[in-house]
DNA sequence: GTAAACCTGGCA
DNA sequence: TGCCAGGTTTAC
């Protein structure tokens, strides 16, 4: 479910639910996530008020009022999702973490595959973030020169490349496909061996295919839902993920697909060299 | 580099 | 029953 443009519509969702607003009471109903989850954690968020909603990567952001960062990832299949006073509802299975706020509401943290993460640290010396590549959104720093200039380091294929954060942040499987089909790449190109057009092609092509992503709100594959509960609707629009077998929206060539570092990778193979 | 690990659920 | 799934880390 999430990357960049799950992430960022669930911040979108929750940011006017919970700017403002201070933490009441904090249930842990797991043990663990990706990593333990232990009462140091609700000692930093009590009484806290929660300043700003942001994102970093595939990280969702709850700036709080004495300079710590509550910090959520959402693996591959957690949701973070809030209920407003009256809607909220009995733990269901797989609930793990459970915020009360001060207005009544609560924010629920739910996954399946507990793969997610929950901790408060502070921005600036949290190491998910030191090696954190640029935000892909960030013309200034994720742009041509800046893909071509990893072209030195490594000698990767492009897909690989794309989804590693430390060359930019907020990519993941769904979106590295769409990506390349868009701006005709096989993903199993050498980065090394590609032009400094191609590169430019490729960050082209990822502003273009997140923005719109943004825009309709996330793909929901299976279970994604925003921070009101809500499905995306990009999966309605994936060109090529998914869709092995299928036709390739612009020359009706089946879908190939191919595993690349264990995870599957879609493409058309007429149209991506 | 590559595989396996962490987990549960859904589907063939 | 086995395989696959939006992610990341850790171990050969």
């Amino acid at each position: 479910m999430p990357e960049l443009p799950e992430v960022e519509t669930i911040a979108r969702s929750l940011a006017p639910l919970l700017t403002g607003r201070r933490v009441r009471r904090l249930t842990l109903r797991a043990t663990r996530l990706r990593k333990p989850l232990d009462s140091s954690l609700a000692e930093a968020v009590y009484g806290r008020r929660i300043e700003e909603v942001g994102r970093r990567g595939k990280y969702l952001l709850l700036h709080l009022d004495d300079g710590f960062t509550w910090i959520w990832h959402m693996g591959m299949s957690g949701c973070l999702v809030h209920q407003r006073l009256g809607e909220t509802q009995a733990a269901r299975k797989h609930d793990h973490v459970i915020a009360e706020l001060d207005d009544g509401g609560r924010l629920v943290f739910n996954d399946p595959r507990r793969f997610g993460l929950s901790l408060v640290d502070r921005m600036a010396t949290c190491g998910l973030f030191s090696a954190m590549g640029p935000e892909l959104l960030d013309v200034q720093a994720f742009n041509g020169p800046y893909l071509a200039s990893w072209r030195r380091r490594t000698g990767r294929n492009i897909k690989d490349v794309l989804m590693d954060q430390r060359v930019v942040a907020g990519l993941g499987n769904i979106y590295a496909s769409e990506i390349l089909f868009v701006c005709g790449l096989r993903p199993t190109r050498r980065l090394a061996r590609m032009s400094r057009a191609a590169c430019d092609a490729v960050v082209v092509a990822a502003r273009e295919i997140i923005s719109e992503a943004i825009e309709h709100r996330g793909t929901s594959v299976s279970d994604f839902l925003d921070g009101i509960g809500k499905p995306g609707g990009y999966q309605w629009r994936l060109r090529v993920y998914g869709r092995r077998g299928q036709a390739c929206p612009r020359c009706g060539s089946a879908i190939k697909s191919v595993l690349i570092s264990q995870r599957s990778s879609f493409y058309c193979p007429r149209c991506q060299k």
